[in-house]
RNA sequence: GCCCAGGUGGCGGAAUGGCAGACGCAAGGGACUUAAAAUCCCUCGACCGCAAGGUCGUGCGGGUUCGACUCCCGCCCUGGGCACCA
């Protein structure tokens, strides 16, 4: 029913995406529109997109964090919020550095290329962002105060070096942190088999912050309860008591090196049911504990098949396997000896690398028990008083009371625990302690392209941080990469030789490289100073710009990055450097793409090896970029995985397409209509009904913004308003009320579609004779007396089945309601003959006639 | 085993305890066109019925309620996290 004239261009009716995007791209750079100066603070919106890896191109299914990123903050702008969106560069990494060993290229050279690619793309994409801030996380302007920082931990303790079992990666030949290993025991980058390794490493003392981790996550409304559930159980904190079991001195006088063996448990109720105790096979001192006795040899054997096991047979469930050392100790509480043993089940890493072994209260000592023929003692009843060891067939992990344990029989477990722990206190031999699953954090990597660690060795003076005037340690451009793999650190003469900054003597310098996950720990406070070469971060500046009020990533971080850059940020307070103790108010994580496989049909994130990636560039040539935005965000809720169709793609540039052309066949009637006013009074219905409609989907669209991003839902808001104005007749030839109502709607259309298709909107907006930019313009605001019915439709049930439907006026009470339901033919047809037992009425909604 | 999500048409997905399936995709039919593209109109959960209309239907089984996709209890299934963690 649209009127038909063409405009005076016919070309310009063609929604000519490819001029307009280039257009407004160029514009939006050249008027600085996503600069943000940060010295003025009000109204404040720091939204934050992870800053991504530069692997060389991006496919739609990254664009979805820039996309949801961009819309957000155009979304803010325009709501009034000084946003500052910055833009960065995670740009350490072993897959530049593997590329490097294969093609020669150097992996500063590639990474800086990559970055160029991806700039262009997310250019492309209409992303805006504050340029002026990037930062490049593997140039010497950032790793300096990487490094800085390193020092400013190992001043305070919190970075050090020991030897201990890490996972090693055979692949990548480098060492990874627990975070990087797969519960099944593959390495989450390269997919190796990880191995253990004694080495000596450098460690972040995360666990020193176990428990600010845990607790703060409570304060943390605006993070999905997925995420902090993960973090939960990742740092696995359990309350327990620690006991030390004396060991009983060798029949042939030799002495030992200790004379107890302390051991962690979270049921210490159970104690009076231990029957003998359990070492892990790494138990430090093992060995001095048997020399000499005839059980040497088969320890011995058992010790190394143990640790011939991989870290995922040792860690698997099932079959259990021990030797008894020979050697006994004392239970404390009942002074009753009993066998030490040695189990491959007994973990070194948790507790203490001992167990005590309750077999008839704990399923796998049940087991050992079982396989090794050793005893059984109940020592927990079940309420009923029933259980009875020649009856169980497995253990009692229940509560129950606690029975043959003087003093403490016939408490209930539950209470018996805390008892008991300060019992073991009192009487020195253990004490109430809290363990937690969480390990210090393994920072250092035996490869090239990464941070070096700033720290140099002395023969004579040992471990010397750099100075803080020599920072940085440059890595060194000069480099040649070997197919081993092993890192050109090691053999560069002229990086390893230096000076010991104590004593001047020469010395060496250390040639491991940080995880490339301490670079993006921090880079958030960077941003606000970015180019500062005098100091990390702008302490004033954080003050007033953190915490970051909107942070958008995968959930893939939910661990890893997530809770470092918390830790970081806990750390960075403490020394005095930021004054907020958590970096992100808000997180969102937004769901995958996936695409069928064209092998196998199957579902997958897209990834070049499984062959379904799609590029955004042959998309954007075809139907521009505004289209794939309004795809990306249209494809369902963006929390939650999608899957990519594209189909569906082409759907949304019908609809842009759509809205092309209502606006621009009308754009100068529209235009002259500047100054009209909707007057509600002097509306036909139609236009009325259209007037309502506009002001309830500002209303429906705002609140989908708001909090939740259900950016799938506002823009299907967006189509049913055009879906509505498709059906009245547009033209000049209407009264000014009405045509009133008309440029309204459209210019409304066009504000509330700007965030997912800013460059459409731009144009338009320009169109309909507004000055650029709509960045700066206001989001539309409801007008509450638009939102007024003076009828409403009420749906009328029997027995909860709708049955008809009438118009009331909404003023209209209960009581007429109720009338007008009774009346109604439909209604008379189904409570003919019946009792009406009760009648419920929502006013302006329902009417529930029960009868029966 | 423990802890989180989730299960709705052919598909993606909508629904403050109040009309289940908004919006879109796909499909089918039609209009315009020499033709195509583009655009527009109609149909589109299942079953019964010529129709009016009716019955069933949100993983399964119960419950609360005038009324349940929504709340409660018990299951099943899918995805994710943790797990020989003492």
């Amino acid at each position: 029913m649209w009127s038909t004239s063409v405009g005076a261009d016919g070309m310009k009716e063609h929604y000519p995406f490819k001029t307009i995007e280039a257009k407004w791209q160029q514009y939006w750079e050249d008027q600085g529109l996503f600069a943000t100066d940060v010295t003025d603070a009000r109204d404040k919106y720091y939204c934050l997109m992870m800053f991504p890896y530069p692997s060389g191109t991006l496919h739609v299914g990254h664009g979805r964090n820039y996309i949801i990123g961009d819309a957000v903050a155009r979304y803010k702008k325009m709501r009034g919020k000084r946003v500052l969106t910055p833009m960065g560069w995670d740009a350490f990494g072993l897959p530049a550095e593997n590329a490097a060993i294969k093609t020669g290229t150097h992996p500063r050279t590639s990474t800086l290329n990559n970055i160029a690619t991806m700039k262009k793309q997310l250019r492309a994409w209409g992303c805006g962002y504050d340029w002026a801030r990037e930062v490049t996380s593997c140039e010497p302007d950032y790793y300096k105060w990487t490094q800085w920082l390193f020092l400013k931990l190992y001043e305070r303790g919190l970075a050090y070096k020991k030897e201990a079992a890490v996972n090693w990666d055979p692949v990548d030949q480098t060492v990874l942190a627990n975070e990087q290993v797969l519960p099944d025991g593959t390495a989450e980058r390269s997919g190796a088999r990880v191995e253990k390794k004694m080495l000596s490493q450098w460690f972040f003392k995360i666990t020193a912050y176990a428990q600010r981790l845990l607790d703060d996550l409570e304060t943390l409304d605006g993070w999905p309860e997925r995420v902090k559930a993960m973090q939960e159980n990742w740092i696995g904190r359990s309350e327990g008591a620690r006991i030390e079991f004396p060991l009983v001195p060798r029949n042939d006088g030799v002495a030992d090196e200790t004379d107890t063996i302390p051991c962690f448990t979270t049921r210490v109720d159970t104690i009076y049911g231990c029957t003998y105790m359990v070492l892990a096979p790494e138990y430090p001192g093992i060995e001095t504990f048997v020399a000499g006795l005839p059980e040497e040899d088969s320890v011995r054997d058992f010790i190394a098949t143990a640790g011939r096991l991989s870290a995922i047979e040792r860690t698997t469930e099932g079959d259990k396997n021990g030797v008894f050392t020979g050697r006994y100790v004392v239970n404390p509480f009942n002074h009753e000896t009993i066998p030490l043993w040695i189990g491959d089940y007994v973990l070194l890493e948790y507790g203490t690398g001992a167990v005590m072994a309750v077999p008839a209260h704990d399923t796998r000592d049940w087991a050992f028990a079982h396989k090794y023929d050793l005893p059984i003692r109940i020592s927990i009843q079940n309420p009923d008083r029933t259980l009875d060891l020649a009856t169980m067939t497995e253990a009692y992990v229940d509560d129950g009371v606690v029975v043959d344990a003087i003093p403490f029989s016939n408490l209930p477990n539950r209470e018996a625990i805390p008892k008991m722990a300060a019992y073991a206190e009192v009487q020195g031999f253990g004490k109430a302690v809290v363990q937690y699953r969480l390990r210090d954090w393994l920072i250092s990597r035996q490869r090239y392209w990464g941070a070096p660690i700033p720290i140099i060795y002395c023969d004579d003076c040992g471990m010397v941080p750099v100075p803080e005037a020599d920072l940085p340690v440059k890595l060194p451009m000069d480099v040649e990469f070997k197919p081993s793999g092993e890192s050109p650190l090691k053999r560069h003469p002229d990086f390893q030789q230096v000076p010991c900054p104590r004593c001047g003597k020469p010395a060496r310098r250390e040639s491991d490289t940080m995880d490339t996950f301490v670079d993006s720990s921090w880079y958030f406070f960077r941003y606000l100073s970015a180019r500062d070469d005098a100091q990390a971060v702008d302490t004033a500046c954080c003050d007033q710009w953190m915490p970051v009020d909107q942070y958008i990533g995968g959930i893939e971080h939910a661990i890893l990055h997530l809770m470092y850059a918390r830790f970081f940020t806990k750390a960075m307070y403490d020394l005095g450097l930021v004054h907020c103790e958590e970096p992100f108010a808000q997180l969102f994580t937004q769901g995958m793409i996936t695409k069928r496989s064209e092998q196998d049909g199957q579902l997958y994130k897209m990834s070049k090896s499984k062959g379904n990636v799609v590029s955004p560039e042959a998309l954007i040539e075809a139907f521009g970029a505004d289209t794939v935005r309004l795809y990306t965000l249209f494809i369902g809720p963006p929390e939650k995985e999608a899957e990519w169709n594209d189909d569906a793609v082409e759907g949304a540039h019908r609809f842009l397409r759509r809205i092309w052309r209502r606006v621009y066949l009308h754009r100068d009637w529209l235009v002259a209509a500047r100054d009209a006013q909707p007057m509600l009074d002097q509306l036909p219905a139609d236009a009325r009904a259209l007037y309502r409609k506009l002001h309830e989907s500002i209303q429906r669209i705002t609140r989908d913004l708001e909090g939740a991003f259900h950016f799938n839902t506002a823009i299907a808001q967006i189509m049913e308003l055009m879906n509505a104005l498709d059906d009245v007749e547009v033209s000049a030839d209407h009264p000014e009320p009405v045509r009133a109502v008309y440029r309204e709607t459209l210019e409304s259309v066009v504000l509330l579609l700007s965030p997912f298709a800013p460059h459409i909107a731009e144009e338009l907006w320009q169109e309909l004779g507004n000055p650029p930019s709509i960045l700066n313009a206001e989001w539309p605001r409801v007008n509450e007396a638009a939102l007024h019915r003076d009828e409403v439709e009420m749906v009328l049930q029997v027995n909860g089945k709708v049955r008809g439907r009438i118009m009331m006026p909404a003023t209209a009470d209960q009581h007429a309601v109720e009338e007008a339901a009774r009346d109604n033919p439909q209604v008379q047809k189904w409570i003919a003959g019946k009792t009406i037992r009760k009648v419920i009425v929502v006013p302006g909604k329902l009417v529930n006639i029960a009868a029966g």
